[in-house]
DNA sequence: CATGAATGAGGATTCATTCAT
DNA sequence: TATGAATGAATCCTCATTCAT
C-alpha cells in the first residue's frame, strides 16, 4: 500500500533543486550512504548539531535543517536522541565532556607556579577563544536557565579539572611566596573564565557600541596579555 | 519553557470546552481595558516583551503569549512594532537607553580617582546584578551575532558613558600617580564588564558544575569585592 | 520574508489535483468562503469531526482528513480545539448534549404506563439505529476507559433524563398494578440501551458470524418488536 | 495512552543520554532469551497484541510497543504476520477461537430446558464478564465496520455453537411446554449477547453518566440474575 | 531464525502574521 | 485605535515497515 508510492521525497527535491541549474543536472547532493554504524551516525548528528544549536540557539535550531546537513535523515535523530531537546542535551554533554579530556592533557604541574598560572590563563583565553560553539552554547545554555545541563547525570555535569589545577598551582604558589594567602580557586577561576569568555560572548554587542574590531590578531595578542596580566597582579602577595 | 504557557492553553482550552453553551458568550474575563495612551500601551508592551525576549529568547519568545500578557491585543504589537523583530528591536533599545541614562547620573567625577574606580566597578556590578533582564538581552542579541543592534540608528546603539567615566578616573589616577600608566580605558572597561557579566550571564551552568550557589548575599558581597580588588590591582602603578 | 513565499499551496495543490483531468480543469474544491462566524465554524467542524471519529475512532481519525472536509482550515481546528483530543471531547459532549435534548422532548408522561414504555423502548430503539454516529462515539469513547467523557464537566456529563423517565413510568405502572414492584429504574434502562445498543453496535460481526443481513426492514421491525416484547415481559408482575 | 508508552521513552531517553560512553556499549538489558520455537513464538506475540489491540484499538495499538514487551523482536512480528492488519487479524482469529472452544465444552442438552437456558446465560454473561479483551476486540472490529473478521475464511468466522445450544434447548423446552412457540434461537442469541456485552462494553461511560460502580461484586451478581430473569420471562409460554 | 539500524511518508501542532469589522 | 477570527507555512514528532548482517 505505501510501497506503491515510493516515489522518494528525495529525488523529487534533488530534481526541483537542480531545475534552475545547469541542464545537465548531476545530483550532487549528499549521497546519504547508509552507514549501519550507530556511532559514526551519531556523533554525525551531533556534530551538525553542535554547530546549529550553538549558532541560532535551541529554539531557533530548526530539526529540519540539522538533519538536512547530515549525512542521515530527520528520522535518525528521534532514533537516537528522541527529541530535539535530547539532542540538544547530548550535545551539550559531548561539548562538556570535549573540554574536561583537553583540559586534563595539560601539565602544568611540574612548572613554577606563577608561569603554569600565566600558562593555564593563556590556555583558557585561547580555548574559548577557539572553542566559539562551546562558547555560545554555553550561552545559550544559561539563557534557558541551565535546565539542560541540570538534566545531565552527575558523571556528565562534573566540574572540569580547571579547579584542581588552580588549587594546585595556587598551594605551590603560596608555599613559594609568589603569591597571597587568600586565594580562593574557584573565586580565581571565575574570573579567569568570565575574562576569557566575554571576549567571545559579548562580542558582537560590543564592538557594535564602542565601534572596535575585538577580532583582530592585535586586539586579541593585546587581551589576552591584559587578562593575563589582571590574573598576575591579583594573585601577587 | 512549557510550563510557562499553562495558563494559556488552560484558559483557551476553557474556552473551546464551552464552546457549545449559550451562544452570546463572549470572553468577558480578563477585561482589557482600553488606554487610548499610544505612549503606555507601547511601554506597556514593551515591558512585557522585555521580560518574554529576556527569558527565552528572541526565536524562543512568543508574540501571542507576549500579547496575552498585554493589556493589549496582538495586533497591537503588529500596529506599533510591525513584526516580532521591530518588537525585539523596540526591547533592544529602550534596554540601553535605560542603562545610558542611568550611567549617566552618577556623579564620580569629583571622587579621588581610586575610590571613584572602586565605585565605579561596584555600581557597574551591582547594576547587572539587578538588571538580568538587561543582561540576558545582551546574551541573546550575541547569540544572534548582534545582528539587531547593528539595525539600530547611531544614536541609539551610542556607546555608554563608561568609557568617558573611565578615561577621567584614569587620566586623573596617573596624574595623582595612582594608576599606571599604560592602561587603556576600553580594555579596562571590558574587564569590569566581563567580571560583572559573567556572574549574571553564567550563572546557571556555572553553579551546577561547581555545585556553588553563587546567589547567596554572601557569595555576591565576597564577588563584589574580589572583582573591585582584581581591578585595583590591576591598576595600581 | 514569508511573505514573499505567499505561492498559496491550495492553488499549488488544486493544480495538481486538476493536472490528470480535463485540460480545461474548472478548479471545484470547496470554495472556503471566509465565514467570520465563529459558531458557524465551530459547528462546522464538529460536524465533520463527529463523523470522522465515529467512523475511524479516535487514534483512526486524521486531523488533515477533517480540516480538508470542513469548510476551514487545519489551523482553525487547533484555534477552537486546542488538540485532537479538545476537538473529541468537544464531538462527545455534543453528541451527549444531542440526545439528551431530544429525550426531553418526548412526552409520556401522560400515557398509560404499559403504553409509555413500549413507545419509550421503540423510540430508543429507533434513536439508536438513526444515530449510530453516536453509537459508534460511545464505543470509541469505552474503548478509551471513558476517560475523555471523564473530563468533561458535571453538566456537560449529565445523566440523560431517560432514568427519570422511566422512573416516573414504573412509579405510575407499578401503582396501576400493571408491574411488579421490585423494578429498579436504572437496571431497567440498563436492558433497554442493552438491547438497542447492541442491534447498531454489533452489527457487523453479527451478521458476519451468522450470516444473517440485521439491516433489512424486516429484519428492523420485528427486533424491535422483539426488544419491545421483552421489556414489556419483563416488567409485567 | 502516553501514560503506557513511558516506559518504552525512559529506556530510549537513557541509552541517547549515555550514547558518549564506551563504544561498544550494546545495550545488554532485557536479554530476550531466544525460543527457536515457532509457535511458542507466534502464541507469545499474539498473546501481547491481543492485550494491547483489546486496549488500544487496532489504529491506537503500537508494533514497537508490541514488540518491546514481546520476547522477541519486531522483526518476527513481520516474519510471521506480514503487517499489523495480520497480525490483528490473527488475533482476532484467535479469540474466536478461543470462545468458541470453550463453548463447545459445556454440556446442556442433559439438562432440564429451563435450567439449561438460565445456566447458558449466565455462562455467557460470565463468559464476557470474565474475557473483557475478547469483548473489547469486538468492539475494535465493529468499529472498523467488521471489515477484517470478514477477511478470514469461512471455517475461522464459523458461527459458535451458541445457536445450535438455543436451538435445542428452546426445541426441548416447547416441547415440555415450559417455552412459547415463537422463538427464534438467533434472535434470543443476541438478546442475550446484547444483554451480556453492554454490561462490560459501555461499562465506562454508562458509569460516568449515571454515577454508578457496575464493577462490584454486588452489583455484577444483581446485574446477572435480572438478565437471567429477563431472558426466563420472555421465553416464557 | 533473529536483530539493531535505518527510512519514507505521514501526522499533530505551532507560529508569525493578516483580515474584516 | 482596537480586536477576534482566520491563515499559510513551517516545525516537531511518530508510525509501519524494510535492510544489512
Amino acid at each position: 500500500m505505501r510501497v506503491a508510492r515510493q516515489v522518494t521525497k528525495r529525488r523529487a527535491k534533488d530534481e526541483a533543486a537542480s531545475h534552475a541549474s545547469a541542464g545537465g543536472g548531476k545530483v550532487v547532493a549528499r549521497a546519504k550512504t547508509r552507514t549501519n554504524d550507530p556511532d559514526r551516525t551519531k556523533a554525525n548528528i551531533i556534530e551538525i548539531a553542535t554547530h546549529e544549536f550553538s549558532e541560532k540557539g535551541l529554539s531557533g535550531a530548526r530539526i529540519d535543517e540539522i538533519a538536512e546537513r547530515t549525512r542521515t535523515s530527520k528520522r535518525m535523530i528521534y532514533y537516537y536522541f528522541e527529541s530535539k531537546e535530547g539532542l540538544y542535551r547530548a550535545v551539550l554533554e559531548d561539548s562538556y565532556r570535549r573540554i574536561r579530556t583537553i583540559e586534563a592533557s595539560l601539565d602544568l604541574e611540574n612548572k613554577p607556579p606563577l608561569e603554569a598560572l600565566a600558562q593555564h590563563v593563556r590556555f583558557t583565553f585561547d580555548y574559548q577563544l577557539g572553542n566559539q560553539e562551546f562558547i555560545r552554547l554555553v550561552m545559550v545554555e544559561n539563557i534557558h536557565h541551565g535546565q539542560h545541563i541540570a538534566q545531565l547525570s552527575r558523571t556528565q555535569q562534573e566540574g572540569m579539572g580547571a579547579i584542581e589545577t588552580l588549587r594546585n598551582i595556587v598551594e605551590r604558589g603560596i608555599e613559594a611566596g609568589v603569591m597571597r594567602k587568600d586565594l580562593d580557586p574557584i573565586d580565581l577561576h571565575m574570573s579567569i573564565s568570565a575574562l576569557s569568555f566575554f571576549n567571545v560572548a559579548n562580542r558582537h554587542t560590543f564592538s557594535t557600541i564602542f565601534k572596535v574590531d575585538m577580532t583582530t590578531p592585535a586586539a586579541t595578542a593585546a587581551r589576552r596579555e591584559s587578562v593575563a596580566d589582571m590574573i598576575l597582579r591579583f594573585v601577587a602577595p
